[in-house]
DNA sequence: CCGACAACCTGACGGC
DNA sequence: TGCCGTCAGGTTGTCG
């Protein structure tokens, strides 16, 4: 499920959980989800107290008082469970609090990662020093991504599935972003008008605070075990709904690009 | 520099 | 019921 929304929602719902806690058990059950755990992340973790979360991009960031930070990726499939009643085979990370709270990080596909960079040096990151402007952040605008998408013949879908360029949509967020603002996914990202731009960007917010506040609104759910985060998909305008009516009254169509689904509406995008 | 594509890994689902 | 093919929200590296 991870996009931008999901982590916000993830960071939010342990924030509830870790935020002032002193972690009394950091413990990988395996070596290595798409990278290696860092060797040194249960010394460097154990008995540090939880300071702030955050999120840059679809990562999440849990800093300590060792001016340590630890950064989470939920890949395709990563979720953290809180207080689940039974392990199973795919919690790979279990983080306990003093006040004896009990997260776990599982992750079937394994597509995740964990990493432990000092906070001063977050910025540096290569992960992240190579990552565009937050979409939600005041820094990304029209003429932010006009320069941006300046001389590129590349379709826009995969334009603004570049991290480089906005950090932290995904597929499905593109996919609705677009169908909202009127634009096609195959149009050259270069060429489409400056004035189309400020209303790409004000659909890229809409979807995304909009898919927060989904999940925000189910965090009681997220804090279950088992629990599924928010649900935004009952809200999706093309995403998955191939066949279906778009909202202007067309027909949802799907194409593969680069192997990737694109949902949208040929009667509206253009 | 750019764009297409495979690879990483498991689970869910539809068809037969 | 069971097997097989297909697909899945991300990132990274390679190749042309």
């Amino acid at each position: 499920m991870p996009e931008l929304p999901e982590v916000e929602t993830t960071v939010r719902g342990l924030s509830s959980v870790l935020l002032g806690a002193r972690l009394t058990r950091v413990e990988p059950r395996r070596a290595d989800l798409r990278r290696a755990f860092p060797v040194d992340l249960r010394q460097r973790l154990t008995g540090a107290r939880v300071t702030g979360l955050g999120r840059r991009a679809k990562y999440g960031l849990i800093h300590t008082d060792r001016d340590d930070t630890m950064i989470f990726h939920l890949g395709m499939s990563g979720r953290w469970r809180i207080d689940p009643e039974a392990l199973g085979a795919h919690d790979h990370l279990l983080v306990e609090t003093e006040a004896g709270r009990l997260l776990s990080l599982a992750d079937p596909r394994r597509f995740g990662s964990v990493d432990l960079v000092a906070t001063g040096d977050l910025d540096a990151w290569p992960a992240f020093a190579a990552l565009g402007p937050e979409p939600l952040g005041p820094e990304f605008d029209a003429d932010v991504l006009a320069v941006a998408l300046a001389g590129r013949v590349a379709p826009i879908k995969a334009m603004l599935l570049d991290q480089r360029i906005v950090a932290g949509l995904g597929n499905i967020y593109v996919c609705e972003a677009l169908n909202m603002a009127g634009i096609a996914p195959t149009r050259a990202a270069g060429r489409i008008a400056r004035k189309r731009l400020v209303p790409l960007v004000e659909a890229i917010r809409e979807v995304l605070l909009s898919a927060i506040e989904a999940g925000g609104s189910t965090l009681r759910d997220y804090a279950r075990p088992d629990g599924e985060l928010g649900y935004f998909s009952k809200q999706f305008r093309v995403y998955a709904r191939e066949g279906e009516a778009c909202p202007c009254g067309g027909v949802v169509r799907r194409r593969v690009d680069s192997g990737r689904s694109t949902f949208h509406c040929p009667a509206c995008q253009r």
